[in-house]
DNA sequence: GCTTTTCTAGACCGATCGGTCTACACGATT
DNA sequence: AATCGTGTAGACCGATCGGTCTAGAAAAGC
C-alpha cells in the first residue's frame, strides 16, 4: 500500500511519537510503526534523521505558541492575551493528557542537545507574559516573579497530572494559576 | 582491577545515571561506564537487569522522601515539619542542578512501567503535607489546595530551572512557594 | 589451609538500534 | 506517451542494545 503525506503532516506526527516516548525511547522503529511513514519517507523529509526530526519538531511546537500565545502576550490587550494564554494551554495539553514536548526534553541530557531552542521557548513565554502583566499594571518586580511561577507551575501541573494519572489535577491547579495571576 | 561494592552504593550509583539520563536513555554501556561497575557486578545485585535496578532506584529514593520529607509531615509537629520540607528539597534537588528522576519517569512512557510506585511517591507527598496544614490549623480545602501546588510547584521549578540552566529560577521558586505556603 | 560464597571483569549472544540504499508508484510537465 | 520529480516501501548495514555466561579474585566459614 501507498500513502501519501506532506511535510508538515509528518512533523506533527512524529511531535506526538516524541511527546510520548521521549527522545531516547523514540525509536526509528516505533516512529515509523505509530506515523505509519515508512524509513524512506522520514529520511525523505528528514535527511538528518532522528536529531533533525527532533529539532524540527522543537521548532513546529515553538511556532504553535508564539502563534496562540507568546505573540498575543506581547502586543495585544494584556488582560485579553492573558485569558486567551489559559484557554490555549488548557487546550492544547488536554487537561493534562498531553505533556510540554519541551518541557520534558529539558530533564534528561537530551536537553544538551537542544539547549538553545528550550532555553529560547522558556525565556521568551516568560518575558511575554512578564510584559503582558507591566501593561496590565502590575509592578516590575511582581510581574517578573508571577510569570515565572506561572510558567513553572504550568510545567508542574503537567507532571503532576501524569504521575497522578488524574486529569482533573491539572485542571484544578490550572484553575488556581488563573486566580494568582488575576489577583494583582 | 577490582573494585568491590555494595548493593546500597550501587543503587546510589544508578540512580544518579537514571536521573541524568532517564529510562530510555540509560544504556548499559553509559551505566557500566558511569559506575565504574562492571556488567557482571550490575547482574548479579540486580538479575531482573534494567527494569529491576529502576525499581529499586525508585525505592531508594522514595525511601530517602519518606525519611526526610513525608514521616516527619505526618507525625511531627507541622511547621517544623514543613520547615524541614524546604530545607530538604533544596538540599536534595542541590539547587535545581538535579531533577527529580520519579517526575521524570511520570512524563514519557516509562510511567506505564512504575505507575505504581510513582502514583504513590506523589500521592504520599500531597497527603502528608495536607495533614500537617490541617494540624497547623488551615481550613482542610485550602490545606488540599495549598498542598498540591506546593508538590506540582517543585516540579514545575526542577522543569523550569533545567530547561533555562539556571539555578537561580528554583531558589526563587522554591522561596515563593514557602511563603504562600506559610502565608495561611 | 582448604572450601565455599560473594562479587567482578569482560567476552560473547541474538535483537534492535539509527541510518542507507534501491526499486518503484504516481502526479505533473512536456 | 515519455520523462521527471516527489515521495514510499522495505531490505539491508554496521553499531549498539539488554542480557548471559565463564573464569577468577577476594572474603568468610570451617
Amino acid at each position: 500500500m501507498r500513502t501519501v503525506f506532506e511535510k508538515s503532516d509528518a512533523i506533527a506526527l512524529v511531535a506526538e511519537v516524541f511527546r510520548e516516548c521521549g527522545y531516547e525511547g523514540a525509536s526509528m522503529s516505533t516512529i515509523t510503526a505509530r506515523t505509519r511513514l515508512s524509513k524512506g519517507s522520514l529520511y525523505h523529509f528528514f535527511p538528518g534523521g532522528k536529531e533533525q526530526m527532533a529539532a524540527e519538531v522543537l521548532a513546529h511546537v515553538d511556532a504553535w505558541f508564539a502563534r496562540e500565545i507568546f505573540e498575543p502576550l506581547e502586543t495585544a490587550e494584556p488582560r485579553a492575551a492573558i485569558a486567551q494564554m489559559w484557554t490555549a494551554v488548557d487546550e492544547y495539553f488536554r487537561s493534562g493528557k498531553r505533556i510540554c514536548l519541551i518541557g520534558a526534553f529539558a530533564l534528561d541530557e537530551t536537553r544538551d542537545r537542544f539547549a538553545r531552542p528550550i532555553r529560547a521557548y522558556f525565556a521568551r513565554w516568560t518575558n511575554a507574559l512578564e510584559t503582558a502583566l507591566i501593561h496590565d499594571g502590575a509592578p516590575a518586580d511582581d510581574a517578573r516573579q508571577l510569570a515565572e511561577d506561572a510558567v513553572s507551575g504550568i510545567q508542574g501541573a503537567l507532571v503532576l497530572a501524569r504521575a497522578m494519572a488524574d486529569d482533573t489535577v491539572f485542571e484544578r491547579c490550572l484553575g488556581r494559576m488563573r486566580l494568582r495571576l488575576a489577583s494583582t
